[in-house]
RNA sequence: GGAUCCGUAGCUCAGUGGUAGAGCGUUCGGCUUACAUCCGAAAGGGCAGAGGUUCGAUACCUCUCGGAUCCACCA
């Protein structure tokens, strides 16, 4: 009845209600979620939203939330490439343009099921306006953003280091590394005069040079002098230089600077002209064909770098620690050393810093309009201490990389002309289904560019290639960048780009939107960036109040997680208790920014409300019929004020608290209290009738099937439906 | 190393500058004609500790202790 009644879509009845400030609407839009994926618990906490947008669209405002979902590009494709793997391919096996329609497929399949559960849980989005972050005026939406960026002089490219998972194939933005604590020997090894101490030997290979703390005696002397040092494969000749940064209390106090595969010793080395030399390739393999490239090299050489080489990292270190011990190299070994590494968010894996030419951000203009804007009060983030939080990152924020080497997502519409680079790098997967790699010129000599175009799955092109901007190709001669945007840079861009892909006129009636809601775990991924390209593309905040709800743990407090078997499917509750009863225990006496424990017993005992309410809508076909009742001004005096408080809840975003009202007054002072005077006359029919009305209004928006159901029998057919019913006044 | 949050009834958590609240659990008594997924009653808290502000603090400030989280660095 909801759906097919239409009032999911905001009215466009003239009369709706002017709100506060000139507001036009009251807009939510909706967090998208994976469109892969089924729901897991926390989507089902959006029922925050939908309660606002309940209680507002009662008010009588036009109110839209607008749903929708999310390619999320390097999730889907991590699990889409383990599904290749159990059927024994990779991403390997697929040119681009096959493996990207694979996932496209395998989305579409999955993506009906999230919004069929979103329907289960009551939400009442307006469908007519879903959005895909991979429809089409989305896209171009989105690279128009990154063409006026670009104009705006804020996009580069840049040979940075990055976090590269060489399992995953992509390197990620600072945010996403995760640290974990690890033990590795810790080696002393005899370099010349000196001694160092390194957890990384088969880097030492590159090393470009020496640093130390120029206000550290012993070495002090020592800064600008170069010194021939004996290493596995020969001689080598290094460069002491002064770093301020070296601690000169930690290990010998000498430090060896490797810019390709550090990004301490990357920034040192653009200060002194170091090059980057990298070891490691983007597989974690050694290559060392650097080396054997060279002329006249040592058998007893030769036969060490032809062992090391291919090998993976964690292979060939402990090869690399014997030969410095036949050597005589290695001093000693700490093997109690701690220390903490980068790894991949999503599988696990050490990340290498790799040295890649990518697109990245100026934030910095960015980031200052998003700090006055906080500043200003123009966004107010509800959740205790979040605000400070999102300032220091503000504050703090380096540019931002947003180049992903993923099929899955938006290519970025960059394009090198083949004319300017004939050796530009590609791997092409050929006709024969065989990678191949090499300059562009002599895989012409084979394939057509357009079999090029489409095929390619990698493309390096040097770090101050010049490109041009386009969404299609710009002539006959361009191959295009093979990297695609980080997924948050879409994302970031949700709030607008949602509103002008739509129906005419949408941007303009609901652009600022008022709420915007989201577990505190996103609030420096997505919610600083929207803010920061909000505010950037349309010189408003994209919303005005961010919800931080809190993550939902299980009864024990414990972090739900696939591991530990502790995951609650909401969708089964819904089964087991009722969407209402569901939604109820999710935000009841929930605070913004806390974590709340919701196990079976809070959801059953939610339960048994629901099961309350529908039973005093059965008392009411059977009260006491009394026309008077010496209660009755009592009565109503006390219901005008639980509207009032509720009201005031709602409207300042204390949904837990709002729950707890309605839920206490209804049972404890409405059921235990009301009903029983009313048996004994004491509360008339009327009184009570009208009382029960305005509660079932009240709690409409956290109950929204047994309201409506008790509705439908109770008062209906004068009123029409109890979703665009108006909500209680209260007289003050 | 930097930052943030929290410490309230057995458990899980709300809350407020003016003599402490809910759910679950516990105890006792009830199939009272809306509801036993219920009703009635009860036990249980000097709101972590110390100091300060105030006429008055659990609530505001400082410190201490305890717990959680985030970020940075680590050759």
């Amino acid at each position: 009845m909801w759906e097919t009644s239409g009032v999911f879509a905001p009215k466009n009845d003239p009369e709706a209600k002017t709100l506060p400030a000139g507001r036009q609407a009251f807009t939510i839009i909706m967090p998208p979620p994976n469109a892969n994926d089924p729901l897991h618990i926390g989507h089902a906490m959006y029922v925050v939203e939908d309660i606002l947008i309940r209680y507002h669209r009662m008010r009588g405002e036009a109110t839209l939330w607008l749903p929708g979902t999310d390619h999320a590009g390097i999730e889907t494709q991590f699990v889409f490439e383990k599904k290749l793997k159990k059927e024994g391919k990779s991403r390997f096996d697929f040119d681009r343009k096959t493996l990207y329609n694979m996932i496209w497929d395998y989305v579409q399949k999955n993506s009906g099921i999230a919004v069929a559960q979103l329907k289960k849980l009551g939400f009442s989005p307006d469908w007519s306006r879903f959005k895909f972050t991979l429809d089409p005026q989305i896209v171009d939406l989105v690279l128009e953003t990154f063409f006026e960026l670009h104009k705006r002089g804020l996009v580069y490219r840049d040979l940075r280091l990055v976090n590269y998972c060489t399992r995953c194939g992509t390197g990620y933005s600072e945010l996403e590394a995760k640290h974990e604590v690890k033990k590795d020997p810790f080696i002393y090894i005899k370099y010349g005069p000196f001694t160092i101490g390194t957890v990384r030997p088969e880097t030492k290979f590159r090393d470009t040079a020496l640093a130390v703390n120029p206000t550290d005696k012993r070495y002090s002397k020592h800064i600008g002098k170069t010194f021939e040092i004996m290493g596995l494969l020969g001689p080598i000749t290094m460069t002491v230089i002064a770093d301020p940064d070296v601690d000169p209390e930690f290990g010998t106090g000498i430090m060896k600077v490797t810019p390709a595969h550090d990004f301490h010793d990357f920034e040192l080395g653009k200060q002194n002209n170091l090059p980057v030399t990298p070891i490691v390739d983007f597989n974690g393999k050694m290559d060392f064909s650097w080396f054997l490239s060279k002329k006249d090299i040592e058998p007893k050489y030769k036969e060490r770098a032809e062992r090391y080489h291919g090998l993976h990292v964690s292979k060939a270190r402990p090869m690399m620690i014997e030969d410095l011990k036949a050597d005589g190299l290695l001093e000693k070994i700490d093997e109690t050393y701690e220390h903490t590494l980068s790894t991949c968010y999503r599988c696990g894996s050490v990340l290498e810093p790799l040295p890649l030419p990518q697109f990245f951000l100026s934030v910095k203009p960015m980031t200052q309009k998003a700090l006055k804007a906080l500043r200003d009060k123009k966004v107010k983030i509800h959740g205790p201490g979040y605000d400070k939080i999102l300032v220091h990152w503000l504050e703090n924020l380096k540019d931002w990389n947003i180049s992903r080497q993923i099929v899955w997502g938006i290519r970025i519409p960059a394009w090198y002309s083949t004319k300017d680079y004939p050796n530009l790098q590609v791997t092409f997967l050929g006709n024969d289904k065989q990678l191949i790699s090499g300059a562009v010129g002599e895989l012409l000599k084979v394939h057509t560019l357009e079999d090029i175009r489409t095929g390619i799955q990698s493309l390096k092109a040097p770090v101050d290639a010049k490109f041009t901007l386009s969404k299609t190709s710009p002539g006959d001669n361009f191959i295009q960048e093979t990297d695609t945007f980080d997924t948050w840079f879409s994302s970031a861009q949700w709030p607008f780009v949602t509103l002008q892909a739509n129906k005419p006129g949408d941007f303009e009636r609901f652009y600022p939107t008022q709420v915007m809601d989201t577990a505190y775990d996103i609030l420096i991924f997505w919610v600083m960036r929207m803010i920061m390209m909000g505010l950037e593309m349309t010189g408003e905040v994209p919303f005005e109040h961010v919800y931080l709800h809190g993550l939902v743990r299980d009864e024990k407090g414990q972090k739900m997680s696939k591991s530990k078997g502790n995951v609650i499917n909401p969708l089964e509750y819904v089964e087991k208790f009722g969407a209402d009863a569901l939604r109820m225990a999710l935000v009841m006496s929930t605070t913004a920014g806390k974590d709340s424990n919701t196990g079976k017993d809070k959801i059953r005992g939610m339960r048994n409300f629901t099961n309350k309410v529908w039973n005093a809508g059965r008392f009411m076909s059977m009260a006491n019929q009394s026309t008077e009742g010496k209660n009755d001004k009592d009565f109503h005096a006390h219901l005008n004020e639980v509207v009032k408080t509720i009201t005031r809840q709602l409207d300042q975003l204390k949904v837990g608290l709002a729950a707890e009202t309605v839920y206490n007054e209804f049972w404890h002072w409405f059921c235990d209290a009301c009903i029983e005077q009313n048996k004994k006359g004491k509360i008339s029919l009327k009184a009570l009738t009208q009382g029960f009305e305005t509660f079932l209004k009240l709690l409409h928006p956290f109950m929204p099937f047994v309201t409506e159901e008790i509705w439908d029998k109770l008062a209906r057919k004068e009123k029409g439906l109890l979703i665009a019913a108006h909500w209680p006044t209260s007289e003050s």
